[in-house]
DNA sequence: TCGTAGACTGATTGATCAGTCAATGATGAT
DNA sequence: ATCATCATTGACTGATCAATCAGTCTACGA
């Protein structure tokens, strides 16, 4: 009886090949932008044929909903796999500094499809679904973090407000990274800076002294 | 001799042509975006001929640009119309907040605007050479505000990254204001919260009481 | 060995759009 | 009155692209 087998190794392979056809469509919006993405440069970069990507896909439009959904989930993944329970909110803040300015899920390549999404967010319910859900789910753990710090040295401040600024810092820091003409990582190490002076003004303490620059 | 009557006012006439061409491409990239903008849309929405769009912009690309230049032009305008000389740093701060978070020049449709330009940043040298200008300008009027403001009561900061961090916050704003579901005055009311709470934790006594919360 | 399901291919189709161009109209100079 | 200039028009062309579909290939079960 391998039909339960066969069943699942069919799964796993379409899987991959759904897979591999979002990854190849964020390399290609990465180098074209949203507009500039065709179906059959998409295949290409895949390795694939032409048809082949409207039969996983029915059409455009959900491939590309398919590859923002993967970049969220790389995201997520990332941003899971950073996080130790153990260290308390200074380090946590720390980590998530490293991870949203100049780690490898926050590059060149990635922001570049970020933003490209982003501009099509006020006409596409979906995209705007996505990037609700995420900045909700962001701010549920941000929020906990500033909180925590505000137990040991209370800010004259709406601790929600703290941590909505550093959220919007994040995403203006991310845009301006593309304005930059060197994008290096020089840029990052100004972002960072900024970020933990914006944490040292609240919270002098626990930001006070240069802790870890680089992971 | 009214030769150089006739040159003036046709290019004048040529000028408003161009200008109504320009804010047409601003609304239909509102509507549409960039990539969904077609000629033919803003030779309608500017109540000409298909044609005429292609005579006085030889490409659908210039015009674009021409279009970026146009909405810096006018961010630009309403920025120098906002600034009152004999401000202290205080109040342009407070004007500068006003203007960038839910004035008439940072309002859904333009907003939407400058995101699809954005997006477009990292291919394209010309609206990247804008945003850095514009980005370049701003900074310089920021930093001496921020200065003035740490000559009066020092923070443990270099007054650069505050003015970054208050440059990036205002960027993210504008990011976050196209996610949320509701595009009201109670985000922008908040926004405008999130950059005095940034303030007033470098400097508590320039923006420690609330002091106008609407102009 | 044969049959079948479904992954996979790429030529074709129809629609859309940027850019062209020959013709038209309006305005002012002579 | 005539002419010249130039803004203006919109039908047309060629290119591009998403989506379709008729057929091929492959792996597995019977």
């Amino acid at each position: 009886m391998s039909k339960p087998d066969k069943k699942s190794r069919d799964a796993e392979k379409v899987a991959r090949r759904r897979q591999s056809l979002t990854q190849a469509a964020i390399t290609v919006i990465a180098r074209k932008g949203l507009p500039g993405v065709t179906l059959a440069d998409v295949a290409r970069q895949a390795g694939c044929g032409y048809g082949l990507v409207s039969f996983h896909f029915e059409t455009k439009d959900r491939l590309l909903l398919a590859a923002l959904d993967a970049l969220v989930e790389e995201y997520r993944a990332a941003w899971h796999a950073r996080s130790n329970p153990h260290d308390d909110a200074t380090a946590k803040l720390e980590a998530l500094i490293d991870l949203d300015l100049g780690s490898d899920v926050t590059d060149d390549r990635h922001i570049a499809v970020w933003t490209a999404f982003w501009a099509e967010t006020s006409r596409n319910a979906d995209y705007r679904a996505r990037f609700s859900e995420l900045n909700r789910a962001y701010l549920a753990r941000l929020e906990p973090l500033i909180s925590a710090l505000a137990q040991k040295e209370p800010p004259a401040a709406d601790y929600r407000l703290v941590a909505g600024g550093l959220s919007a810092i994040f995403d203006g820091l991310w845009i301006e990274s593309q304005i930059g003409d060197g994008h290096g990582e020089a840029d990052w190490a100004r972002a960072r800076a900024i970020c933990r002076t914006y944490l040292r003004a609240f919270f002098p303490k626990s930001f006070g002294t240069e802790t870890s620059q680089r992971p």
